[in-house]
DNA sequence: CTCCGACTAGACAGGTCTGTCTGTATTGAA
DNA sequence: TTCAATACAGACAGACCTGTCTAGTCGGAG
């Protein structure tokens, strides 16, 4: 232990307490921006949430749009890991098109349920194209994710059936939200049930 | 025509210019609001676009979520004329139900397409219940006129069916506008009438 | 002609927003 | 101990926002 890799030990306890101060922000950036929508809340707001100055706010992400984007990215990689641990406990592909469905009952069941954050993003992101391809990227894997499985599933039109599928799951996250109607996923499912037995 | 009824011409010519301003005003923030979102724009771009006097905006509608709410409420006026039209020029519910999306396909065609100006009102809006409430009624409708036509249909659960109908109805808006999926409206037609068909 | 209601132009107040900057405290490493 | 990095608190600038207010213009009705 006397002098063999000084260099490689530094980083990890010299970031402690600066990744400490990003994940607080992250954390508070997650609760206030998908609560509240990411115009209405502001700086001021995120950092008094997190008890964090702004100076470091902006040491560690530079802008409010940046700091946007990463709490888009960490709902797009929770959201991606949900979907994958689940269909990985489901046998056939029929099975896993309701699973995510599924998961999006047990989801929308929270009490701090506010719908699909990339939906309400899109809708509030202005010109900012990093907002929005954030929001598209996620959504894009969501469909590739349908698409596939309807391949899988032997469907007539695997692209067809995935695109129809998306609605289904956008129609079901805005219903439960903007409607307050927590059986929406439900009534979802049952129609994705319905055309997979038909199909 | 010595004097018989003077109180009663003068409202329609003193209204006029009110009404011109008023007019004005609301094309301008129809126009404004829906092709940027009603948080990203100001009151002073709503009346330099309209070219009317700050003055007249506050006497015509008393404050920004009032023109707002103005807005939404001519979208759903015109929105519902389009439809009861369209359907009165059907026969059974089940071609009436595909007119929806019909209609829905013709709209997303248009080049200044945005998306449902409700949806993404219902996203922007934080908490005024003023807009959210608007957006809720024409919201409402839709899904009352969805279950009526599934009812007429003779459909098992008129209920769930309407509710599933407004899944693909929102679902290829929000295809159409956010992924720029032009084709959405025809694919959740198409899907609707496969429903339709089985049922 | 006179008055009144609608409209215009634009200054102004008071607040909020993002982003920058100064200066200080802590902490681990050399 | 000394140095550098990290984080702190908070003032500040500059822009933008909504909403109010003053003052003046104009057309039509009495």
């Amino acid at each position: 232990m006397e002098s063999q890799t000084p260099k490689s030990q530094t980083p990890e306890s010299q970031t402690s307490r600066r990744t400490s101060a990003r994940e607080r922000l992250l954390a508070a950036a997650d609760e206030l921006f998908y609560e509240n929508g990411i115009n209405l809340v502001g700086i001021d707001r995120v950092i008094e949430h997190a008890g964090v100055a702004k100076a470091s706010l902006y040491d560690c992400f530079g802008s409010k749009e940046e700091l946007i984007r990463a709490y888009l990215k960490g709902r797009a990689d929770k959201r991606q890991a949900r979907i994958v641990e689940r269909l990985a406990g489901l046998e056939t592909p029929q099975e896993k098109i309701l699973g995510v469905f599924e998961l999006m009952a047990e989801t929308a069941n929270r009490p701090d349920y506010r719908g699909c954050a990339f939906q309400r993003a899109s809708a509030e992101a202005g010109a900012s194209s990093i907002i929005k391809g954030t929001c598209d990227e996620s959504r894009a894997w969501l469909r590739s994710q349908f698409t596939e499985l309807a391949r899988q599933a032997k469907a007539a039109d695997p692209e067809l059936l995935g695109q129809q599928l998306v609605f289904l799951y956008d129609g079901a996250a805005l219903a439960a939200s903007v409607d307050g109607d927590r059986n929406a996923p439900r009534a979802a499912r049952a129609l994705a049930e319905q055309i997979l037995r038909t199909a």
